[in-house]
Order: structure tokens, then sequence, then C-alpha cells
DNA sequence: GTGAAAGCGCTAACAT
DNA sequence: ATGTTAGCGCTTTCAC
């Protein structure tokens, strides 16, 4: 915990940094004026503002950050907390929050947590630093520090995870409704004898993606899917798919909890196995990464929509900032099939 | 620039957060004790900060980092920024500094660099959050924050690019030594007409990789590489490669300045142009992520050590705090080259 | 080992 | 529109 060597700096402060005194002094004008100059909103003389500004570039002053946190409560810092960060969809997640965030002038504190106290210890951290706002994206792990973060009354969203009743907004994909809607293509496909791999059990997303694809294929009248177990990863799924092959009753098509896993099973399946996707089995994933659309792929999948995800998790901040009381929203953003080649299309009825 | 609808809070200090007078009030002690018991290093009677610890604990009370970083100076806090983020190396070089200053209790705060002035307003954000520590992951461009950084007092490391006479430190893999080494193996292997496909024209990597690349093969008494462009993307290497194919005289061997243009070259060469790798052509990268060893691609590449070179960065950044006037250092680390399926290998000679 | 007092750099009231 | 004043929560001399 106590590290020895370290990045941490001995002494006192430096203050290497020039401060507002001395933009006033050469600008002369008073401490607040210069201060007013870099708020937002406050007024002061065009001409004066124009000196101070040229003062400040001259000896390369910039507000602290610090101070400026202390006294007013609020860093421009968001915190973003990740689970499974070796997912690249929430490569893309991370890429689209600091672009807009970049964009706004607030700095991200990251944290990519190994696991469920990671989230914790996390969040915890970024509390003791006054972030403005808490994004925890971490699907499907049980927190305790959700409270935290309202008793010390930071915003919070959580990404791709709900926690019924805990009275926190939350973004996520309509994790039932794509495990249905993949149920229904495949059976449409012609599919009879359908597989599930799941990714980490105690993940909600994985979960109900389950949910949703086993009701369905129970209403549809075919057999219950056949189970597996991948970690959510590219050799987890890869190990899995041969167990399913193995296992006397192979299935003829293959949904996978995420595109990493689908990626695995594709490759166990062709090298491992030397099957034809999708002639003998159909393989689908879920989130739609990059690398989906890569012909070495060509993976059909359901689109988790990152930018509305996006939108509306910092939409949610906001509100919460506006109003620290109003009630939580939980937004659901239907995700969206998307086909290629990796399986089998219904083939066209004669007329 | 100036944000309207924003995360910022409005109002002043809601001082929501207990402080140290509450915890000091209700243990009975003075403030100085209780900033002692969470102070490194400081001495306090193991009873008195027993209590003190459970009260604080009850009651929820952690230091307030922006005023501790007011007055010590530091902010156990590090700036990371990085252009190409959609790079996968990066990723894994996020994930690797994410951990490493988890362990040491340490925030790191992100920036993701869209272009080379997205370099400079990154690192001049984070100055203005006092960060202990500044990484800059910008694989090549000429940044003049350089300067703003020493005078800050912060300590800089480059990752990946070198600005001679800078008095920055730098880590990077030995490019140059990494393009002699593919050329020697591609040579070995019994090619004779190279091509090499570049990232971005004015990134470091990519000039070092293509010199060693072309000095070594012109000291093998080879035909000049054939160059094509590809902009360090999938897409790119893509279509570089069908350039190259179309253009009277193939070359037998593509070295790609990153495994991602790699892989776009092995879905031109096999999907879009119905070449078989390695038979009718050899493909090779530099980095090695992790899907370079997926069978569908089995890429032979260069590996950066990214343990090696996150190591050597942490440890520059202390001697850079330990000593801020020391000499600057530029570590540099041979990469590897790892052997898979995407090139052909020298045939075993008769005896 | 502990308390009292000073002050880090800034912003927000309150004056003017 | 500007100056004055107070104080954010903490750490650190300086006494004892």
């Amino acid at each position: 915990m106590a590290p020895n060597t370290t990045v941490r700096k001995k002494g006192r402060a430096k203050s290497t940094a020039p401060t507002s005194a001395e933009v006033a002094t050469i600008a002369g004008v008073s401490r607040s004026t210069v201060s007013r100059t870099f708020t937002q909103g406050a007024s002061v003389d065009p001409v004066t503002r124009a000196r101070i500004i040229e003062v400040a570039q001259d000896i390369g002053y910039a507000p602290n950050q610090a101070a400026r946190s202390l006294i007013s409560g609020r860093s421009d810092t968001v915190g973003l907390v990740m689970a499974s960060f070796d997912n690249p969809f929430y490569h893309t997640v991370l890429s689209g929050f600091l672009d807009h965030f970049q964009r706004r002038d607030i700095r991200v504190m990251c944290h990519a947590a190994p696991d469920i106290d990671g989230v914790d210890e996390g969040v915890r951290a970024m509390l003791r630093y006054n972030v403005d706002a808490m994004i925890i994206a971490a699907s499907g792990m049980t927190s305790s520090v959700i409270d935290d973060c309202r008793r010390s009354g930071v915003s919070t969203v959580l990404f791709n995870r709900t926690i019924p009743g805990s009275r926190v907004h939350s973004v996520q994909t309509d994790n039932l409704a794509g495990g249905r809607t993949m149920a229904d293509f495949l059976a449409i496909g012609g599919h009879g004898r359908m597989a599930y791999i799941h990714g980490l059990e105690q993940s909600s997303t994985n979960r109900d993606r389950y949910t949703g694809f086993a009701d369905r294929v129970a209403e549809l009248g075919l057999p219950e899917p056949q189970q597996e177990f991948g970690e959510y990863t590219y050799q987890g799924g890869r190990e899995a798919v041969k167990r399913l092959m193995m296992s006397g009753n192979a299935p003829d098509a293959v949904f996978c909890a995420n595109d990493i896993m689908a990626f695995g099973v594709l490759d166990g399946l062709r090298t491992d196995l030397g099957l034809s996707v999708p002639g003998d089995v159909s393989v689908t994933g879920f989130d739609d990464v990059p690398m989906a659309s890569w012909p070495s792929f060509g993976l059909t999948t359901i689109r988790q929509r990152r930018n509305r995800m996006i939108d509306a998790a910092v939409a949610l901040l906001d509100t919460a900032i506006t109003d620290p009381k109003g009630k939580d929203e939980c937004v659901s953003i239907e995700g969206r099939l998307i086909l290629r080649e990796s399986a089998r299309l219904p083939s066209p009825r004669p007329s």
C-alpha cells in the first residue's frame, strides 16, 4: 500500500509556478481582477483584461487548480473507473469520454479495476480528489461505494450497469432486447441447436444477454441453449467452443456474450477444429468493436451505440448536477443487429 | 472551447464531505494530530491514532486532496497524454501505467490527443492541475510544451519519442535496430523485393523503423524497398497494399510500421486480392499487440517490451524527482523478433 | 507527542 | 468595474 520508491515529491511547495499576485503587480491591478479575468462570467474591463492576459502569457501564469478547487468546491475533473479494461469496447468508451470532456476542458482521472475491490478502491480514491462527477463502467459487479458517492454529493452515473434502488443514474444497452433479437435472428436463419457462451457470471450485462436470448428461444419452441463459459476473453471463447463441439450435441449456432470471445470462437472453429463458418456453425457476438468488421472475422453482432450511450451518460451527469435531489433515471438504449458473414442468413423462400 | 451545458458545479463549496476539524472534535484532539495521523512519517501516539482512524472511518473522513496539494505542492497525480490512442499498443501501455500508479495510490489523468496541437493543449491543461509528473506518449510529434514542463518543475518523460537536446528523459524501443532486424530476417527468408508501409510521416518511430530497415536492406545489396503510406491505420494498410501489388513490381515481402496496418495488409492481400500469405507475399509488423498472436493473423512482428518500457519510464520519473537537475537520460530498449506464420522462413539448406 | 498559529493560491462576498 | 476582506481544508513550523 505505502510506496517506498515513489513519484511523490519531497519538500514543501516550491511554488515554482507564477501566482495571481505576480500578475497583479505587473499588470498594476488587484488580485481579484486577475482572478475575474480567468473566471467564467465575471466582468472585467476589456482593456484591463487584455493586459492581464498578456502578462499572464508572458510569465506563464495559469490559475492553480488546487486552490481554485479548494474554495469553489469543484475541480473540473471527473473520475472514470472501468473494470474489464481489456475489452476493446471499453477502449472506445474511454476514448469517447476523453474526447467529450477534453472539449469541455475537464480533466479525466482514469482507474482500471482488476476486480470488484478494485472498483471500490478506485471510486473512493477519486472521491478524495473532489471529482465533480463519477462514471462507473463496471458491467456488473456489486459495489458498496455508490453510497459514498451520494454522501459526497458527487454526481454519479453507472455505465452498462444498473443497481436497482441505488438512486443513481445509469445508462445501458438494452441487453435483454439484444439477446432476444439474436434469438430471433438465428431462429429465422434456420438454426435449431443454439449455444450461448457466457462472459463473467456476476456480470449483469452477461446475465441479461443470456436471459433475453434463452427466453426468446423458449418462446420460439426451440430447445434450451447449451451453455459454456468464456470469461469474456479471446482464449476463453476459443476453448469454450471446443468443449461445445466435442459435447456430443454440437450446436449449429453460437452466440457469445461479447465480440472478443466470438473472435476466439471463430479461431477455435476454423483453425483448431477445421470447421467452416457459417457453413458448419454460425457465430455471433455482442458489442460491435472495430475489429468485428474486418473481413478476417466479419462478425454478425449486436452493436452497442457507444456515442449515444456516452451522450446519455453526460446528460445524466449534467442533470444530476443541476438537480442533485432528482429522481434517478435509468436510460436504456436499444442495440442494433449488424449483419455480416459469420452467421447464416435465412434462405430465400420460393414464392 | 467554453462549455455551455456543463458538468461543472455551480455555487460555492457545499463542503458536504467531513473535515479534519470534525474528526478532531469527536476524537477529542487537535486538528494537527488528525492531520499527522494521515501524513506519512509523522509521529502520533498509537492509541490516539487508532481512535482517530476509527472516528474517520465512522464519519467517512478522508483528507481533502486539493487542500493537501495546495500546501504541500504535490498532488499524488500524474498526467499521461497520448496521441494515437486508437492503436491497441497504447491501450496496453495505458493499462500498464494505470496498474503501476494505482498500486502506489497515485491518480492518473489521461488525455488522448487527436493531433499535434492536442498534445500541447493536454500537457498545458495538466500542468495547471499540478501533476507531479508527466508522461508524454506521442510517438513523434514535435511539441513546444516540453519547456513549460521543465519550467513548472514537473518531471517529464517521453514515451517512444526523443527530442534531442530537450533535457527531458525518454524511453523508447530501439526502432532503428528493429528495422534492421526485420531486414535481416526477411532477407534470410529469401525475399528480394521488399516494401515498407509507413505510418505517419512526422512520427519519429516510423522514420526510425524505416531508416533501419532501408539501411540494412541496402547493406545487404538488395534493391531499395518500395514505399507506401498507411497512416498507422487498418484501413490505410489495407489500401496501401493494394496499390503496392498493382504497381507492376509487386513485392514479395511487406514490412509495416505497426501491427494494425499489417492486419489491414493481411486482409487486403487475402480477401481483396485473393493472394496467399506467406505463399505469395510475406507480411510483418511492429508492436506485437495481443491480436498478433491470434491464428487469424499469426503475425510475425517486432515486440515492443511494454513492461520494461513502463518500468524504465517510472524509474526515470523517480530519478527526475530525486534529482531535478540531473542529466537527461534516454533509455533505449531492444525489440524482440517474434516469429509466426505470416512470413516465410528460410528453407533449410541441404547439408 | 501534541497544540496553536500561520499560510498555501485562489474566489466570493461585500463594499465602493 | 474594481479593490478589500475573509476563508476554503490542510500541513507545517514553532513552541511546549
